[in-house]
This record gives structure tokens, sequence and C-alpha cells, in this order.
DNA sequence: TCTGGGGTCCTAGGACCC
DNA sequence: TCTGGGGTCCTAGGACCC
């Protein structure tokens, strides 16, 4: 059985999401702001159409919005989550095997489809049954590795005659491709390595394709030789059975005002901490190291630049809050220098174990981790539940929270919460 | 004035050991 | 003056992705 797999991608996946709620918005052009509605994440096919570039920041670009009456929101990632579940409950029911890659993706196993129609129509049936079901439009590419699947759909966005599907599993369709690609657009080829490549004479998918792995291996790396023999159709990536464990927790903010004390330092370190931590646990892990960053704004060459790391490991892993938050102010003293205007810090866990299989302490008692553990439970629960919100105290409350992150523009929780839910007059 | 957040994998080089 | 070689483990940093 030859292997195949289709990568199934949402276009302009939170514009679309926005605009699911918002039929006034149709033809409107839109765009979603990162977090702290810094810059530009994510454009609606008419905001793509001006010219509007991802990732540029939202003051460079005001008076477009002002001019073309641009539709500007603040992500809202409750929704999109909310919005990619359904998505993928829908795939899962479409193949005996998928793997969800990021929020708005996944690849899907194709194998046994014989036929390039098969495929297709397989693919166009899947599109039309989530665009029906959901609202969101897909696009599908199909081909023998994950490489050429992501180059499939590529084209399936980028060519309307397709029809949002396309089928790449024959080699002389993928080398005409290929040549009309410039290699950046290769999936694991970003800015850097493209400039080495073109420096060596590289300058489309199809020269990369035609290098010898061996020699890309000792030029560059095993990562693009693994690339180069995924676009000759050679799989190098295997399908994960089952969810893959986290290795890493990362929560950092840029802050919506400079931070520029010592207290309210402690306190958004206090709001990332007790995050990462439930993180772990709903992760059913503990950690056993733990990193703190703070960093004043990179972008002012007038401004005195100041950022440092601090790391440190607890004597036994833990997924409780406190113990987490202790070692990460202990962490922060090491680093916190007076006279900066702070502009983004972050916690970041790792040296993850299971519960009671990672380091121990030999002489705290059984019935004081069993409280920990307990007290962490009912926190989680009375936060899952939508009972209330209970805080370590240090972190202070909303009013307090000068630096907390700015959403200007955020739209309702129109899937999650009873009181945002539309209504139809 | 205002420029995101959360991940993964790989590699080079240092520390350490015998 | 001459001062080995090889292995492992760890970490920081680079590059990539969405």
């Amino acid at each position: 059985m030859k292997p195949c797999v289709a990568l199934v991608d949402c276009n302009n996946f939170y514009a679309s999401c926005e605009k699911l709620f918002r039929p006034d918005l149709q033809d409107v052009p839109l765009i979603v702001l990162s977090n702290n509605d810094g810059c530009v994440v994510a454009r609606s096919r008419e905001a793509k159409a001006l010219g509007i570039r991802m990732g540029v920041p939202v003051f460079q670009i005001q008076e477009e919005i002002r001019r073309h009456g641009m539709a500007v929101f603040s992500s809202n990632y409750a929704l999109y989550a909310e919005i990619s579940a359904r998505v993928m409950r829908i795939l899962e029911d479409w193949v005996p095997r998928m793997e969800v890659y990021s929020i708005d993706e996944a690849f899907l196993d194709f194998s046994g489809m014989q036929t390039d129609r098969q495929r297709t129509d397989y693919g166009q049936r899947m599109r039309q049954q989530i665009r029906q079901w959901t609202g969101i439009t897909v696009c599908v590419g199909i081909a023998p590795t994950r490489t050429l699947a992501k180059m499939a759909n590529l084209a399936a966005k980028r060519y309307k005659a397709t029809g949002g599907v396309v089928d790449l599993c024959d080699r002389a369709r993928q080398r005409r491709l290929m040549s009309l690609l410039p290699v950046h657009e290769v999936w694991g080829v970003g800015d850097r390595l493209s400039q080495r490549l073109q420096a060596l004479g590289i300058q489309t998918a199809l020269e990369l394709a035609d290098c010898a792995p061996s020699w890309i291996r000792q030029q560059f790396s095993l990562t693009l030789e693994r690339t180069v023999r995924e676009l000759n159709g050679q799989s190098c990536i295997a399908w994960e059975e089952g969810p893959v464990p986290k290795q890493q927790i990362v929560c950092s903010r840029s802050f919506g005002q400079r931070v520029t004390t010592r207290a309210a330092m402690q306190a958004a370190l206090c709001v990332y901490v007790s995050r990462a931590a439930e993180k772990l646990r709903q992760e059913n892990r503990e950690a056993q190291r733990l990193t703190v960053f703070i960093r004043t704004g990179a972008f002012n060459p007038q401004e005195p630049y100041y950022a440092n790391t601090a790391s440190g490991a607890l004597p036994v892993h833990s997924a409780d809050t406190r113990h987490l938050l202790k070692l990460a102010l202990r962490l922060l003293e090491a680093i916190w220098r007076e006279g900066f205007r702070y502009a983004k810090a972050g916690v970041m866990l790792s040296e993850f174990q299971e519960p009671g299989r990672g380091t121990q302490d030999m002489f705290e008692e059984v019935a004081v981790q069993q409280r920990s553990v307990r007290l962490m439970q009912t926190l989680d629960q009375i936060r899952q539940r939508g009972l209330g919100r209970v805080f370590v105290a240090r972190q202070g409350t909303l009013q307090q929270q000068s630096w907390a992150m700015r959403r200007a523009t955020l739209s309702p929780a129109y899937t999650t919460r009873w009181n945002d839910i539309p209504q139809v007059c």
C-alpha cells in the first residue's frame, strides 16, 4: 500500500472565526491582532488583497485601517480553540488515522486510496462537509510525504481553479510545481536557510530537491537532508501514536504598560507561574526545572536595554503553584535590576515526570504531599467549573494590574460563555 | 508611544571521566 | 621541552514552525 497523506488547513483561520459570528463583515477587510494588540497575526482575504503584511505592527498601518474601514479584532483564543475542535472532530470521522498539527491544520492518512480521482473526490467531500457544518473553508493538499502535502496545500490555496483540493502524487506534477516555487516556500526552509541556499545557487524548490542528500547533510543539517528526501517522495516523518506529552510549558507576556517596580514584576510572575502550573497539571505532569526571564523593550535604541534569564531546580518534582512560585521569586532576585522599563517577562517549566515518579522528598510526610495535590485539584476545579477564580494574593487584583495585556477590541465569547451567545432577533 | 506567544528539534562545544 | 584519545552527558543557542 502506497503511503499517502493529506494536509487539511483552514483558510485565514482566525479571521474566518471572527467573521462566522459577524455576517455584517462578510466582505469587509478584517485583521486579528497578536496578544497585547501589538501586530497583525491574521488577515481576511480582503485584507491580504490590500497588501497588509503578516506580523506588521499595528501602529504602522493605522492610516490604512482607517482609510479602508478595516475591522480590527484582538485575538480571542478561546473562540478559535472551540471552532478548531469542531473542525477536528469532523475530520476524525473521515480517516483511520490523523494528527492535529496546529490549531488550524491536520495531517490525515490517505494511504490505500488508489486513484487520483478517488483522493480528490474524497478531499472535496470533506471540504464540503466542514464548510456546511462549521462555516469554515479549508484547503486540502494530498501527496506521498508531509513536505509535499504542505506544498500541494499551498497550491490549493493559491490557484483558484483547483477548487481547494490538489493531488500531488504524480512525480511529473510534483516537479512542475516545485520548479515554480522559490525555495523559501518549502516547509522547513526559513529565512536563514533560504539565504544560504541562494548563495549556493539554489533558487527553486526543484533545485533543492535535486541536491544530493549527503551533500546537504554535510553543508547544512540532518533536518534539511530530511526535507530533500521528503521532496523526492521518501517519507521521513513518522505518524505519532497517541498524543505527544509536552517537554516544556511556557507562559510569557508583553506588558500592556512597562513595568518599573519589583512588586509589579513579582505580581506578573505570579500570574504566569499560576497559569503555567495549571497547564502542567492538565498534562498530568510534575516539573523540576523552572526558568524566569525578563527584558526591556527591544526596539527603541535610545532606551537602555537589559535582558536576563535565571534557571533553577526544585529539590523535588512538583506541580504545586506555591512551590514553583517560591522558586520563581527567588530566581527573579538574581536577575532583577532597578531603573529599567521592563516590557516582557515569562516563565518556563521543564524536566517533567508523571506524578509520583519523579524525585521524592524522603522526609516530607505523605499527608503533606497529599494535601498539596488536593489543594491544587480544588483550585483547578473551581476554575474549570466557572465558580470563580482563586488566586495567589501576591498577583494583586485586576485593578492593580496596570501591566496586564491590552485587548481593546476583543470579540465576545460566542461559544464558551452563556451571556455571549449570539441572539437572532 | 505603540512591534506576540508557544512550541520542537538539532548541533557545537564544554565538562567530565577513564 | 615534551603533555592522549575517546566517550558521554549536558546546555546554550540556532533554526524552524504556526
